[in-house]
DNA sequence: AAATCCCGCCAAATG
DNA sequence: CATTTGGCGGGATTT
């Protein structure tokens, strides 16, 4: 049913992008759907003369609109009907926020979880017209919000915001135990120390700073959240295969719960999650991907209204970020570390890990049958085994609705949690059980289990070595001069949402600092979050909220 | 020119 | 082996 599209947008399926593979993702396309101006997407090509990407095909229809267009027209002609050229599609209209957007209006934001909350990627991606592709962008970022989980094959459950709050929680709190903050603040600081170097050492040469080989542990390990989904043997989960775009996600979230002026520009984000071998290897297109990948998600971050676009500017120009706009306040996490369990599979990944994994060679032992499996049996038992006691699906954290976690965006200065130096500091400050933390040893996933307060289910963290920073204490101070010399443009106040702009600080422009002298200055503020005062207000940022 | 990011090839992961 | 997932990056579009 429903012929496809919606709202006055045509959007006109100009020719199946199929390419020369007959058999590849094709799947559920050929939307039969379409009324009058179908068009089957013409099947063969391949040999011909035209180069006709559907890309090409879409610049041509918009140029209908002039005069001069001729044989080619004409061959299209012959293929499509074209929509009201008046409208033609744009890029925008096929962007992934969009799509999202549509996505989520498919389904509550609260579902009653005794119903039918299942999600049938086929008839998304048909329904929506889109290709299968998309649809897993989408599921990816919302999955590692919990807000849907994959329960078979071609199925997902929604969950909708349900879980949402509790995962921020625990996402916040192992951000806070990666001093992700503290991360951040390095970032910048390097970043800008790059900045004015007028001159020479460029190569592509670390820092005098370089953490170096780290061994491999380094509490800075990757994670992903894993959710309670219901007792199905799904469990999907793991692999390592598990990195991008669902732990990239849940890095990105994270970096925004424990950054104080909650803005995150895209160029530390990318940095920051890049992780893993970052020295000699090929930087440039790898930073390259990543921040397409953040685009990815943060568009539908976007359509979550988690966070919005900014621009923060500094002494050297404007750079892409972006700001939390979500919920500021969380349950507390709770949970308990399971030693025993993570000990044993620590020191199987270990091996593995040792076994094969240097730098360079980035052997993909994923392949190894035997490990795997063998990781992936102890796991799914785990998991089976987990969702067993406590109370399964019912009781709802209760809290808040789900819907009344938007208060305004305005951060007060609620010193957002004590710095702890050590995460092991933190983890005893921890109440009850709480989010374990894994010292080094454990490299590559590490399930963890945290079991929920009331009525939750245990959540499960899956560790992943990730980057440098072998010891986070005993190291030198970040400063936070980057952040001192930033500036958050406030433009054009209103934002489309209605929501009203956050702060935004007059900001007297940081201009005045000789950014020499700055550079060179970098000794102050240790701790990252909360160090009593030091880059407290950072009133010198000019937030630029995009008027979209 | 820089920022965005769509598109879809094709390799893992799965069944 | 067929499919389902989903890295990844070329290059088109927007800004």
């Amino acid at each position: 049913s429903n012929p496809g599209i919606n709202e006055q947008s045509p959007q006109v399926p100009v020719n199946t992008p199929k390419k020369v593979s007959g058999q590849r993702a094709v799947s559920a396309e050929n939307r039969p759907t379409m009324g009058p101006l179908t068009t089957p997407k013409k099947g063969r090509e391949v040999g011909s003369v035209d180069p006709w990407t559907p890309t090409s095909n879409l610049k041509m229809l918009i140029s209908a609109a002039s005069p001069d267009i001729r044989n080619r027209e004409k061959e299209l002609q012959e293929h499509f009907s074209y929509p009201p050229l008046s409208k033609m599609i744009s890029r925008k209209e096929k962007s992934l926020g969009l799509l999202c957007h549509k996505f989520l209006a498919r389904y509550p934001d609260c579902p009653n979880p005794a119903l039918n909350n299942d999600i049938c990627l086929d008839d998304v991606a048909t329904e929506l017209n889109v290709e299968r592709r998309r649809i897993y962008d989408i599921m990816n970022v919302l999955e590692s919000l919990h807000m849907v989980s994959r329960s078979a094959k071609n199925r997902y459950t929604w969950h909708g915001r349900t879980k949402l709050a509790q995962t921020l929680a625990i996402l916040k709190q192992v951000g806070e135990e990666h001093r992700y903050g503290q991360q951040m603040q390095q970032i910048r600081q390097r970043l800008l120390d790059k900045e004015f170097d007028f001159d020479e050492e460029e190569k592509e040469n670390k820092e005098m700073v370089v953490d170096l080989e780290s061994g491999e542990q380094g509490q800075r390990e990757l994670f992903f959240v894993e959710l309670p989904g219901v007792e199905f043997k799904a469990a999907s989960v793991n692999s390592r295969k598990d990195k991008s775009l669902r732990v990239m996600s849940q890095k990105f979230v994270m970096l925004f719960l424990v950054s104080n002026p909650r803005v995150v520009s895209l160029d530390v984000a990318a940095k920051i999650l890049i992780g893993e071998d970052q020295g000699a290897d090929q930087d440039k297109n790898k930073f390259k991907t990543k921040v397409r990948r953040l685009y990815d998600i943060a568009n539908v971050l976007r359509s979550l209204k988690l966070i919005e676009k900014v621009h923060v500017t500094e002494e050297r120009g404007r750079k892409p970020a972006f700001e939390w706009v979500g919920p500021e306040e969380f349950p507390q996490v709770k949970g308990i570390t399971r030693k025993s369990v993570l000990e044993s599979r620590g020191s199987v990944d270990n091996c593995a890990k040792n076994l094969f994994s240097s730098p360079g060679a980035k052997r993909s032992f994923t392949r190894h049958p035997s490990l795997i499996k063998l990781a992936k049996s102890i796991q799914d038992d785990r998991r089976k085994i987990n969702s067993a006691p406590s109370s399964p699906p019912t009781s709802s954290i209760s809290k808040e609705p789900p819907q009344a976690l938007f208060l305004t965006p305005t951060h007060e200065p609620r010193a957002n949690t004590t710095v702890h130096l050590t995460p092991h500091t933190s983890l005893a400050a921890l109440p009850a059980g709480s989010v374990a933390y894994i010292p080094a040893q454990c490299s590559s996933l590490i399930p963890v289990l945290l079991p929920q307060q009331r009525g939750g289910g245990p959540y499960a963290v899956y560790l992943q070595p990730s980057s440098p920073r072998p010891n986070p204490l005993a190291r030198p101070q970040p400063t936070s001069l980057a952040v001192r010399s930033m500036t958050f443009e406030d433009k054009t106040g209103q934002s489309p949402t209605g929501q009203f702009a956050p702060k935004s600080q007059p900001a007297s422009r940081a201009s005045d600092v000789s950014p020499l002298a700055l550079k060179r200055l970098r000794s102050d503020s240790a701790s990252e979050s909360s160090p009593s005062k030091a880059k407290r207000a950072d009133p010198n940022f000019k937030v630029n909220k995009h008027p979209e």
